[in-house]
DNA sequence: TTCTAAAATTGAGTCAATTCTGTTTTTGTG
DNA sequence: CACAAAAACAGAATTGACTCAATTTTAGAA
């Protein structure tokens, strides 16, 4: 039996998600009341702290989802890159930038972030450690899938490099974040421009 | 006059400072309440609110302290760099590095990058935004010294490459201090490895 | 069907940052 | 030396995240 406990879990889980995503775009996430989101997700306060050990977690699982997301659109490009090192680059990192705000406000991501390094062992704080490894290891695969089909050179360190790639988009994505006005083509052509160092350096 | 108002003015704001390091580094920042801080600086909490806009306004100014000493120290290599850009670039961002746990804690970092990415209005969160501009460009102005020299190739672009480099090492920075068992020796090695991809691509 | 242990829910209470309002101190002027 | 305005101070009150002891609900054994 799947369990009617089982079910109402699921069901609350769904409702507190929904209601804190809705509150967090409304009201931001500090504007959003732990008191409001329990009321309009019909459970109290203390089912909440039962399901997320803190409000963070609470957005973390709205991060997941959204990164989840972004991975799996990544996956297309590693499996079919364009024909050369920088648009291929360009193309799987304008992916992850272009779905950033999808769901997340520049102001969701903010607080995600400041999160993540401020409990960095809390259940949030692992799982975004994890989703950013995973997005290292995307682009480590398309540089290796690169060298592969001869588009770029094989004697270089191509760990190190998506490690490089991956840190410069990370903390460009940061800068984007804290600014409202700056606005994503921007951010896409100042990292085109930084990754065109690297490109010159390891295309064939 | 230099005014008893000026002169008492500077000296709370002394007293507040140093009740609020020391008690950081005690109880760590979370640990360390306003109360206890306003007793031991022998001042109310009101003033204390009156002096900072919040407590994350308290630890960024002993932050701005520390990073200030880090650019100072930077000079030097900046002035007179290693004959090669590999060893430059290592020892610039070797003295970043070897400072930063000079009076932070690995918890206060995480607190501080945390809350300038927050609040990135906040007057904190503003003079964290300038004291990393200001090392962007320290890194920048090496480079364009090295270019100069005739270590580092004319054609490349500085401006970019400067951000990369400080990018990659600042993502690396906060990677480090959210892992408490990480070593700065280990630090510096995997950089050091990123950096020989960009040291191949624009040594002379 | 009845009963009991385990699991989940509840919301009043705690704790600490921040705000607010009344009081005190400083300054400059007559 | 008053004195009034401005600046700074004090600490009680507010606010909101999080805890915890009591209560309710579910599962499944008899």
């Amino acid at each position: 039996m799947s369990g009617l406990r089982a079910r109402q879990k699921a069901d609350r889980h769904r409702r507190i998600i929904e209601a804190a995503a809705a509150l967090f775009r409304e009201a931001g996430y500090e504007g959003a009341k732990i008191e409001t989101i329990a009321a309009q997700a019909e459970v109290s306060i203390g089912t909440i702290y039962n399901y997320y050990e803190n409000k963070g977690d609470i957005l973390g699982a709205i991060v997941s989802m959204e990164v989840n997301e972004v991975l799996n659109a990544g996956r297309g490009v590693v499996a079919n890159p364009p024909a050369n090192v920088g648009d291929a680059l360009d193309t799987l990192l304008g992916i992850y930038i272009e779905h950033s705000l999808h769901y997340l406000s520049k102001e969701m991501w903010r607080q995600a972030m400041a999160i993540s390094t401020q409990l960095p062992d809390s259940p949030f704080g692992q799982a975004y450690s994890g989703l950013d490894r995973a997005l290292i290891e995307q682009i480590r695969a398309l540089i290796a899938r690169l060298q592969e089909i001869g588009l770029a050179r094989r004697d270089i360190d191509g760990s190190a490099l998506g490690e490089l790639i991956f840190n410069n988009m990370n903390m460009m994505f940061i800068e984007f974040v804290k600014r409202d006005e700056a606005r994503i083509a921007e951010l896409r052509a100042a990292i085109r421009r930084q990754n065109r160092i690297l490109v010159a350096a390891i295309a064939v």
